[in-house]
DNA sequence: TGTTTTTGATAAATATTATTTGCGGATTGT
DNA sequence: ACAATCCGCAAATAATATTTATCAAAAACA
């Protein structure tokens, strides 16, 4: 590849007006610099282009014909790449990589995705769930175009956009003897079993909510899975508490359980959309962004209370 | 149009790798001169290509991805040039225009471009005829890429390669007092009409054979048509001079002519190739030539006696 | 926690390439 | 014969790419 884009516009301006003379005024060059752009592509491709009248233009050869044709064709799909790139920034159109945290993904990716395609025909999104720390890992490495979470550690370089505040709530089976009290303060559960929901940041998240009050729990169990503390609680084995509100209250095995206002200021989660820091970002990116902001309000989330 | 094949070569490379230093390895290019390159690329597309990471390589955005992906089709069709040029100088194949002198082409066209494109099925030969001046300035404007015709004024630029030689002879009708003789001097036919093939080039030659010898002709009729001219010497008009020898002495009204070799010491006409004098001429026209030096010799011309 | 290694960005120096200006030769048309 | 046109060439200049050297940020390792 020894050529370059600029001697085959040359090349083509000389060879659509059979003349240098005409060409270096269409491309407001000189002529010096055309002549010299076709020797080199002589010399490069090794076939005569062009056969030179003094004083009266030039004449393609057959040669020269057909790498015109090729040229042609190239500076065409060269101008292509202009297009691509636009599309991306002008378009919305293509695949979307929506990154979820766990706990908000049942909830929430079903509804907004499917009103996003219904808008958009043309945009394929593809969710995909996991903790905070993994989401964060895969929107850096660009796995991810844009990630729901909370604003738990963000990193570098990702931008972090809230959109609604969800206050801590705790879960107790409805056999507890809380069970009916409209909002219940951590001291009254000092001594009682945690059950803990693992995750990394959600972890450290819960339980500075007990060392913000001087308290410190007594961890029961843990586990990675929503479902599978819910359940434990159901069954009495403990509390736990949580930020989402799902509109079901009935575990997988049947059990009913209470979702309770936690009594006093504590720092709540805020579910919001966190992307890369780009200067210019892709406008289906865009596009994902304003719809998540204008479904995920403080007066409303999909599938929460 | 203000990038260039090199800098997608480079961000090629460097999406495909991953690195910029993987690449300039790959390239053996500095690695300065890549980053150079793709940012250069990034502010001409107006797009963000790669999101980087430091000390840990560059990973794709989703334009990115895009422009890669015409990138590297550009870059194969940018090779391919290369496989266009090679080809002519390669491979026997296309279009040929072939020229020929009109008094030479019903004789030997038929046959030998039938022998040609028999053997070269993907060679399409097109025959034109015309008379020297005009095949000459044909051939210079590339029209044409190969003249049969005599060696007659060779412009600059072209190259005359001469392969069968035809010395003039005398055409009277088969009444003619001097139809039975084995040869005839030009003086014998001194005072007799004279009808001339009118055509540049031939029209002097003909001519200088009489001034040669110091005769005048009495030029009783002139045609720009050969067959007119064989025409009217069979009926007995006047005698002409021709160094074709067609193997018919019928002319299209019945009537016989006797073509008579001219005694003395004559120049000839030698039958050629006239091509352009390139350096590096397409395998196309070599291959012709080579074909016409078969075919064409003092030993035989096709059509001829 | 500090140190080393890796890797990309940046700046200045250098090498390379493209472009222009000016001139000469060849051809055409008046 | 003359001017006008047009291509090629050479030297000067401008623009660009490349390298060398250095820095900064992050990861890996002790």
């Amino acid at each position: 590849m020894r050529f370059t884009l600029k001697q085959l516009q040359y090349f083509v301006a000389t060879g659509e007006t059979g003349s240098i003379k005409l060409a270096s005024e269409r491309l407001n060059i000189s002529q010096p610099s055309i002549s010299s752009a076709i020797s080199h592509l002589e010399r490069d491709l090794g076939v005569q282009l062009f056969v030179r009248h003094h004083a009266q233009g030039l004449s393609l050869t057959s040669a020269g014909h057909r790498v015109l044709r090729e040229a042609r064709a190239l500076l065409l799909q060269a101008n292509g790449i202009y297009d691509v790139a636009n599309e991306t920034t002008n378009l919305v159109r293509g695949h979307l990589a929506l990154g979820c945290f766990v706990t908000l993904a049942p909830m929430i990716v079903p509804e907004l995705c499917h009103r996003f395609q219904e808008k958009h025909v043309e945009v394929q999104v593809h969710p995909i769930e996991g903790d905070h720390e993994a989401l964060m890992a895969q929107l850096r490495k660009v796995d991810l175009d844009v990630v729901l979470t909370y604003d738990l550690q963000i990193p570098d370089g990702v931008t972090f956009e809230a959109l609604a505040t969800l206050p801590p709530h705790v879960l107790v089976s409805a056999d507890h003897p809380l069970a009916d009290r409209s909002s219940i303060a951590l001291s009254e559960l000092d001594g009682e079993p945690l059950i803990l929901l693992d995750l990394p940041f959600s972890r450290e998240y819960f339980l500075s909510i007990f060392y913000h009050e001087g308290l410190s729990p007594k961890i029961h169990a843990r586990s990675r899975q929503q479902e599978v503390v819910r359940t434990m609680v159901a069954n009495g084995y403990g509390y736990t508490l949580a930020n989402v509100r799902p509109r079901n209250l009935t575990t997988l095995d049947g059990r009913t359980l209470k979702q309770i206002p936690l009594e006093g200021e504590h720092r709540p989660m805020k579910i919001g959309i966190a992307t890369l820091a780009q200067e210019r970002k892709p406008r289906l990116l865009q596009a994902f962004e304003e719809h998540c902001r204008a479904m995920i309000t403080n007066g409303g989330v999909p599938g929460m209370q």
